[in-house]
DNA sequence: ATGGAACCATAAATTTTCCTTATTATCTTT
DNA sequence: AAAGATAATAAGGAAAATTTATGGTTCCAT
């Protein structure tokens, strides 16, 4: 088995044109790299370099060990500046924006698996609406952002990576919860709780009941966040629409509404002009690859 | 810088799946397995193997490396084994030249009996007179030649290797044919034909007509190969002196010529400053062993 | 649970590899 | 022929790699 050092000494001989040139590129002494080639010539049982004259000659196996050598090397290079890169990756930073959904339910396994992969990196992730999070991707306070409402602007890369529902929930003990079949109508006259405007789930819910239904819903209690909404929904003070993801453990119920039912397409977006960190890009990679 | 055998080690535990197999595959103990790996690892910054739990784990890092650690190997394996079919000389090329006589008659069976022991290797034979052959040695255009003239250069090895007869050739009805005996007077009476200047029987045959009859002999005819010359002499348009192989199964009459005759000794030449090539040698070797 | 088996990490000692300095040999040049 | 340049060689020593021996986990089966 060569080393990579008597590649390494080979070509520096046949790329300067000499031993002792080589071994001043290599930082070595002269008989250091005699004795590589020594070694080399002797594990080939070939000889590479004629070295009679004055100028250095390589032979027939001189040349032909010479264009692999050259191959293996570049690729050893190439290697090693990847490694290089991906080491930088680890004392990087990313900032990225969620909106609720996918920010407080959805995104926590992967943002563990990113840090467990970069222990190094500082992980920042701010949460909002979809509207905040695409005005901080706009003023580049974040690189990525994960939203459940397809932005509009021009300069965003958007692309969608997972389908969410969107499912109505009633406390346990609601009366619409024993009954055989519920439809639309049947919630609309309860109660019904919201986020706050601006929210991609209120948007998309409001839009789809009138799309569907052609009537509006009256919103009779705005909240901040999702997990308001479910403990209020629990306490019973009303009916609401919230992701599926988000009350996978929750102690609410979920009505299944025989004749509505909402996807809400989930969007990783980046800047187009700004081509994305080589963390930012690993990060989105690792969306795809967990939500394929 | 990294080296062959800590990617082979950690190439061997991705395919093995463990330290202890892959020690086992390379004819190593474990802890120098795990010593490669620690030394790899603490070289390039980053973890590539998560050995915590049950099973070892590559990292993300680890993948990457494999990729091109596998992609190395494989040039590596590939290089080796093209020096390896260098040295058995199942590849590469040889170059020989030939002056006419060996070019021509001569070496045929054995070129033959090369490519059949060789089938992978290319080759190749320039054919010119003495003297070209030796320039064409000389600029390297050629490894081996095999001529008929001995080059007086220093940097030129030779190595006589056969003595060719040439014999005076006439047609078959010609008067000297059935004269009882000849001399070399009768056959300097005749019309001459030669080889162009510079070839190596002409310039023998000159030679050994001053040296023994202190004459010179009148050309009056120069052709540009052997065989236009057999067939010039077969045509009645002369004598002429040609290699005895030239003629076995030609229709022209040998003259045995009493008080003349010549001997010419073919030599094989090579640079003594250049290593043959394997192919070379072996080349060599069988016209020694063919014409000893 | 508990003892054993499989597996990797670590330590210490040893061998091997590799490099350096010093010197010699060879070839080229003047 | 002498000087200069360049590679080979020798000897000593530093560094790297490997081995044996051992310790600590985890997993499995009794």
């Amino acid at each position: 088995m060569h080393s990579f050092k008597q590649l390494q000494c080979f070509v520096a001989i046949v790329e300067e044109g000499g031993f002792t040139p080589a071994a001043q590129k290599l930082y070595m002494t002269q008989p250091a790299i005699s004795w590589q080639i020594k070694t080399l010539e002797g594990e080939l049982g070939l000889k590479l370099i004629e070295r009679s004259e004055r100028r250095l000659v390589l032979t027939e196996a001189g040349q032909l060990f010479y264009e692999s050598a050259q191959t293996i090397l570049n690729q050893y290079e190439k290697m090693d500046s990847e490694m290089e890169q991906f080491k930088n990756m680890e004392k990087g930073s990313l900032r990225i924006g969620a909106s609720t959904i996918p920010g407080e339910y959805l995104l926590a396994a992967d943002l563990a698996r990113f840090t467990k992969t970069f222990p190094q990196v500082e992980l920042q992730m701010r949460i909002g609406d979809s509207r905040s999070i695409v005005k901080l991707l706009l003023q580049e306070n974040i690189s990525v952002g994960v939203v459940g409402l397809k932005p509009q602007e021009e300069q965003i890369q958007v692309k969608p990576f997972l389908t969410d529902e969107i499912v109505c929930i009633a406390p346990p003990d609601h009366p619409l919860c024993r009954k055989e079949q519920v439809f639309l109508e049947d919630v609309l006259q309860e109660r019904i709780l919201m986020r706050e405007f601006g929210s991609g789930t209120r948007n998309q819910l409001q839009e789809e009941i009138k799309k569907q239904k052609n009537t509006s819903c009256k919103v009779l209690m705005e909240l901040g966040s999702t997990r308001a909404i479910i403990s209020a929904v629990e306490a019973g003070l009303g009916l609401s629409w919230v992701s599926k993801t988000a009350v996978r453990d929750e102690a609410v119920k979920i009505l299944d509404i025989e004749d509505f039912s909402i996807k809400r397409d989930l969007y990783v977006i980046w800047l187009k002009n700004r081509t994305l960190s080589p963390l930012g890009q690993t990060f989105v990679q690792m969306l795809e690859e967990a939500y394929d």
